[in-house]
DNA sequence: GTGGCTCGTTCGAATAGCGGGAACACATTT
DNA sequence: AAATGTGTTCCCGCTATTCGAACGAGCCAC
């Protein structure tokens, strides 16, 4: 099941990649290291450094390499460039304050959820969550949102391609429960996470919708489970939440 | 004055970095556009755009491809590993709301400035200023604050590499004046910023130095112009911000 | 002071693989 | 049905990447 290129990929941008992704997980390395850890040869580790590093990708600290800020300039980049943040982020603000947890703006790219935006309330929970972040779909609620409201062929594929990899377990991993469950998410509207993706933290997610009626963004608020319980967690956030997505949703068709 | 390699960069690398910043200049372009106006075939084209989208670089929608949330997750990344944004976030926020205007937090990479951080305040500015975004020293008060507590000889080369281009009539472009200048900024501990980056708007900023004595990083308050005068400019601003850069470099020298 | 260790850089050579162009498949238009 | 547009595939030639070894610069210990 693994991946069949079936093309030929640029393998010198790939171990171009592939130190940038080093650099990620070990946060600074020296020419040596980058070539032993990819097996490559240290002069090759160190001309592609240097050339990352005069393209303004990596900074070097005397012996060391490490990612620089030039990520941070293309990635506000591109979530500048989603038509959804602009209209969203207000709302997401709004909803923070209205409701004093944490909330998400979700997207999704490949197959897995990605969170753009995230706004804080003042008893917001600390989840691993992170702008940028990629979480499986099927594992959260803004998550499952998407999922349900995206072409049926689409789901298929990802299910296929991402497989149901549990979080918690709590998670939904049957692939037959998780379909009747998005059938469920798609009457209401908006879709609930009982501590399927972290133990403790629950939330409601809702999609927002193009014009086809496909979702590939979704809005949510997550909070501890003692205080997303009952009516709050079934009637009053649901009710929040799908008053600003439908908001956004006319503001995104009126631009 | 044109770049001397020296080395042998890697030019393939090169060129997948070339149709990145193609993507970030024409938010989506197709392979033949890409091929077309950096004067690579086709086949070159397709090839790199389908590697960097398998490693989750791009996205291709339909024929066109455009950036991806990659560059928003590594984004993040670099800022949150930045050891400074932890120390200043709060207080940068804390600036925003006490003084109602917009405020940043900034960092020198490359001999540039950075805006890594900014918070708005109720009656903000809008400027060109982003997340990412970067500015040549010399041309606004977080800058310059970075650029007066820098050792002696990088000052030099960085005003040697970049000069002293100008943004508005008020810009310092000449090399002694600017060198006067920094030695004030030294004096009094702060910057200010008179319309030298964008017309009508005004700044004060401050250095964040590390036990060393040098600084990397500066927060800076901007208003307008008509706000931004007289004992406010002068003396109000300067003592908040002084306030807030001591208390973040005590946080930081005890993490 | 001097040998040894580690770091990154440089050099030359060999071959892997990058780049280019033409032919292809496919869709949309005229 | 022909024409133009798209992206993809194929193969060949030659460049540019890769490697390994030799080099030079720091640094520490003895």
């Amino acid at each position: 099941m693994g991946s069949e290129p079936g093309y030929r990929p640029v393998e010198t941008v790939e171990t171009a990649l592939e130190i940038v992704a080093l650099l990620k997980r070990r946060d600074r390395a020296g020419v040596t290291a980058i070539a032993d850890e990819l097996g490559i040869a240290k002069s090759t580790a160190s001309r592609h450094a240097r050339t990352l590093e005069d393209q303004g990708v990596l900074v070097r600290e005397g012996e060391a390499y490490r990612l620089g800020t030039w990520f941070l300039d293309y990635g506000t980049y591109v979530r500048n460039r989603q038509p959804v943040f602009e209209a969203a982020k207000p709302k997401v603000d709004e909803l923070a304050a209205a409701t004093d947890e944490k909330v998400w703006c979700v997207i999704e790219e490949h197959g897995v959820g990605v969170h753009i935006y995230g706004a804080e309330g003042r008893h917001s929970v600390r989840t691993h969550a992170r702008v940028g972040r990629r979480t499986p779909l099927h594992q959260f609620a803004a998550g499952k949102a998407i999922l349900a409201h995206l072409p049926d062929e689409r789901i298929g594929t990802i299910l296929e391609e991402r497989g149901l990899e549990a979080a918690t377990d709590e998670t939904i991993t049957d692939r037959s429960e998780l379909r009747e469950h998005l059938e469920t998410i798609r009457e209401r509207g908006y879709a609930i996470n009982r501590e399927e993706s972290v133990r403790g933290v629950r939330a409601v997610g809702a999609p927002i919708r193009s014009d086809s009626g496909d979702a590939v963004t979704a809005i949510s608020v997550a909070g501890p489970a003692n205080r997303l319980r009952g009516e709050v967690l079934t009637e009053e956030l649901p009710a929040l939440l799908l008053g600003a997505t439908n908001e956004i949703e006319v503001n995104l068709a009126h631009s």
